[in-house]
DNA sequence: GCTATTGTACCGATCGTTCGGTACAATCTT
DNA sequence: AAGATTGTACCGAACGATCGGTACAATAGC
C-alpha cells in the first residue's frame, strides 16, 4: 500500500462521510489495513489522519487543479480547463467536498487549520487570475470567494436534492464569474 | 418545555454538530430531558428526531423566512425582507444550514426525504418570485437553484474560513440574481 | 386512583485507542 | 561473510468510554 493510495482512500472516507461519521473500522476497511497499523502511520490517531488528508487537500490537491491557471493561453481557456478539472474531481457534482464535510462538528484544531489554509489557497490562485484580468485586488478576493462559494453550494445542493445541475452551472460559469463578466446568462438556451 | 423550545434545542444541535455529531447525550443535556424523556416524544429515537426537525425546517422555518415574498410591496423591497430573515437565521453567516450538516452521512431516510423537501421548497419559494418577475418557468428554477447554492456555499465558507464575507454578498445580490438583473456588480464600491 | 411523564439503572455494540508481538529487510559488529 | 541488532510495517486482541436504546420503578398532575 503505498502513501498515495492510503490517503486517497482515507480522503474517501472523510469526505463522503465527514469527521465523526468516519470511523476507525470505516477508515481501516477502506484501506484495507487494521486499525492499529493506521496509528502505526498516523500515532496521532483520527485528528492526525484528518489533519494530513486536509493538509493534501490544500497542498496537493488545490494545486493540481488549479494547475491549467498558470500555463499558457488565453484566460478563458484555461479558466474552462480548470471547470474540467473541478469536474473531474467532484465528479459531476456528486462527490462532496472535505471542507464541507470535515469542517463540520468535532474536527480537530490541526485539521481544521488545514482545511481554512487549503480554502484560501484556492481563494489566492482563483483571485490571481481575477487580478490578472484586470480586477483591483479587492474586487479579485471577492470574485473568488464567490466564485468558490458557488461551487460548494451547489455540491450541497446536489447532495440534498440529487441534482448536478446547479454545479454544472456553477462550472460553467466560472469564467465569466472570475473575469467579471458576468450578465445574466441565458441559461436555458445553454441547456437545450 | 414546550415543543417549541424542544425543537430549537434538537435543532441547534443538529445543525452544529450534524447527526452523527449529534449523540443522544448532547441532545439531552441541549433539552435538558433524560434519553427516557426523549424517547418517549420520539420512540423512532435519533432518526425521528432528525427527522422531525428537517421536516419542521421545511414546513416552519422555510415557510417563516419566505413569508416576506408573497406580502404587498415591490418586489425588489420584499427580497430585501427575505434577505433580512435568512441574514437573522443564519446570524449573519456565522450558524450552519441544516440542509448541510444534516446531509452528511448515515442520517436515515426519512431525514434525508425530508431535507429535500425543504430545499425544494426553498426552491420553489424563489422560482415563484423569479416566475412572478418575468422568467419562464424553467429559467426561474435555475435562477432559484443558484441563488440558494450561493447562499449555502457562503455558509460553508464561513464555517472554514471565518469570513462571512461571502454570505453578506450573497444576501444583498439575492434581488439581483432572482430578478435576472445579475450585472457584475461592484463589490468594492458598495463596501465602502 | 389512574395516566402521563420522568429518573435510574442497565443493555449490547461500537467508539477511538493501546499493547504485545510477528515478519522481514536494513544496518551494524566482528 | 556471518551473526547480532535495529527499524519498519503490520496484525490480533484487548482496553475503557461512550454510543443508541430499553426496562421499570418513582413521581407527577388530574
Amino acid at each position: 500500500m503505498t502513501d498515495a493510495q492510503l490517503f486517497d482512500r482515507l480522503t474517501d472516507v472523510f469526505r463522503s462521510a465527514g469527521f465523526e461519521g468516519a470511523s476507525l473500522s470505516d477508515l481501516a476497511i477502506a484501506t484495507g489495513l487494521q486499525k492499529s497499523s493506521l496509528y502505526h502511520r498516523f500515532p496521532g490517531g483520527k485528528a492526525q489522519m484528518a489533519a494530513e488528508v486536509a493538509e493534501r487537500l490544500g497542498k496537493r490537491d488545490v494545486e493540481q487543479a488549479l494547475a491549467p491557471l498558470f500555463a499558457d493561453g488565453p484566460i478563458e481557456a484555461r479558466l474552462r480547463r480548470v471547470g474540467r478539472s473541478l469536474t473531474a474531481f467532484y465528479e459531476g457534482g456528486a462527490k462532496n467536498c472535505l471542507l464541507d464535510t470535515m469542517s463540520i462538528g468535532a474536527a480537530g484544531p490541526d485539521a481544521r487549520r488545514a482545511l481554512a489554509a487549503a480554502a484560501n489557497r484556492w481563494i489566492q490562485g482563483f483571485a490571481r487570475v481575477a487580478a490578472e484580468s484586470g480586477a483591483d485586488e479587492a474586487e479579485a478576493q471577492i470574485r473568488a470567494q464567490d466564485a468558490i462559494a458557488a461551487i460548494e453550494g451547489a455540491l450541497v445542493l446536489a447532495r440534498v436534492t440529487k441534482n448536478t445541475g446547479p454545479f454544472a452551472r456553477a462550472i460553467q460559469q466560472l469564467p465569466a464569474v472570475l473575469l467579471g463578466t458576468h450578465i445574466t446568462p441565458d441559461h436555458t438556451a445553454k441547456e437545450r
